[in-house]
DNA sequence: AAGCGCTTCTGACGCCTTGTCATTTCCGCC
DNA sequence: GGCGGAAATGACAAGGCGTCAGAAGCGCTT
């Protein structure tokens, strides 16, 4: 097979626009708006050269997760390779989370029909293992950061308690809030006030306050330190953005 | 139309019976097996037949998340009439969804796979619109709870913190923790030891100390009561099986 | 027991989407 | 300008969905 270097380019951005469409299309109209002839007629190419990119409609999910995923994880290792301490840099890794859900609104959805509909013929498996892989890392990450803490003697666990439990603790809260937060149009209003991080970052103050990890919200302005990563990490983005 | 008392029964016993093999077909093989000419192979009834029942394939689904949903709420609600203090009666609710959680270990896939494809012409709205209703009233309990311990001051919240902040970070821990539970299968091992419940009641056992919420876990042993607390929801469950 | 009217059941039909593959088109090179 | 391999196409078969005209069933009357 020989392949110039243009063409190459042009297939490789053929990728990322099929991907792209289709998220706009997934956003946008939702699952069952997705099908190929769609994204077919809005890249201007046929059916069948989107099957030589993707081995089907699932496959292309797969991809748009493997995306998302990518540059979730970016700002997840930015995060925890902060300065100061380790409950400050799990702080920190809340605010990334958090400006990720605002970047990605639909995060949860390729995610969820990848893994309700993909069935081994038809997705490309590496895909979805890597994102699975990429998570296990980041819980690792966040494991080190715990462990960390233990060492300093910021925190102290019970005997019986792994590390590990703290990590899944402060997972579940994330995740949970960010889905619930993510599916909430179709909720009528509960009486919760401000944005979905406000309330998260409440609850973990407490959690952490709780579990005795210092230093103690009372003793650091958590509120004030995440002020300031917010704006770091999209002061970041921006000039990212235009370098 | 006359319709015999016979032949409403027989009706009756068909929608549920459509609702049951559906749910066995997709926690068995998953949402692509899922299909009506397999239902009806399966219950000996044409497909016509089913679609005198349910609108379409979606329309199962919605059926099916109802079903699940009333089973949730009349647990949440018997946990949440128990005697003994709020704090006592939010641990009873936490038992209450993790026993649920382990009886239909499917729960989540029918819920997402409506959110996901409903759209409004396949679905009767009523369904979906009344799970999300009960959902809300649930809140609202713990809204009321919450309400009760801040009267008799176990709690005491900062001023510009809604008390539905806290039932949100309950909400979403509990959620993260159980969908994290039931997509484990995927997961590699992380390290976490025990149950899934061990793992979250240890970490809102945190957030709740961490709230001031009394009496803290140092003062009540939540754990011996959650004990208790589920072997009485199961045998109340025998019971009621063999009635 | 035959006929009638109403309810219920059925499966063939039309439509849509998927994924494949034989054919056509493109493109660089001789 | 024509050759050969790569790439693109769209017709096709397969299969699922939802519908509907007609078949079958049931209860009541004569």
């Amino acid at each position: 097979m020989v392949r110039s270097a243009r063409k190459q380019l042009e297939i490789r951005e053929r990728e990322d626009r099929i991907v792209e469409v289709a998220r706009e299309i997934l956003l946008r109209e939702g699952f069952p708006a997705l099908n190929m002839d769609r994204i077919a007629r809005e890249i201007g190419w046929s059916r069948g050269t989107i099957y030589q990119h993707y081995a089907s409609k699932e496959d292309v999910l797969a991809a748009m997760m493997v995306q998302t995923h990518a540059r979730r994880v970016e700002l997840f290792d930015s995060a925890a390779k902060r300065p100061g301490s380790p409950r400050q840099r799990i702080a920190a890794i809340g605010v990334a989370i958090d400006v990720f859900m605002e970047l990605h609104p639909g995060y949860f959805k390729a995610e969820q029909i990848v893994a309700l509909t993909a069935d081994q013929s038809k997705v490309r498996w590496e895909r979805v293992d890597h994102c699975y892989a990429q998570d296990n890392r980041c819980f690792d990450v966040a494991c080190g950061i715990v462990r960390e803490a233990i060492e300093r003697g910021d925190l102290v666990l019970p005997e019986d308690v792994a590390l590990e439990t703290v990590v899944f603790g402060l997972w579940s809260i994330n995740f949970g809030a960010h889905f619930i937060g993510s599916a909430m149009s179709k909720w009528p209003e509960l009486g919760i006030q401000g944005t979905i991080y406000d309330g998260l970052s409440f609850n973990i103050l407490a959690m952490l306050d709780g579990l005795g990890w210092r230093p103690l919200s009372t003793e650091f302005d958590y509120r004030a330190f995440a002020k300031e990563e917010r704006e770091r990490i999209l002061a970041d983005r921006l000039a990212e953005h235009e370098a």
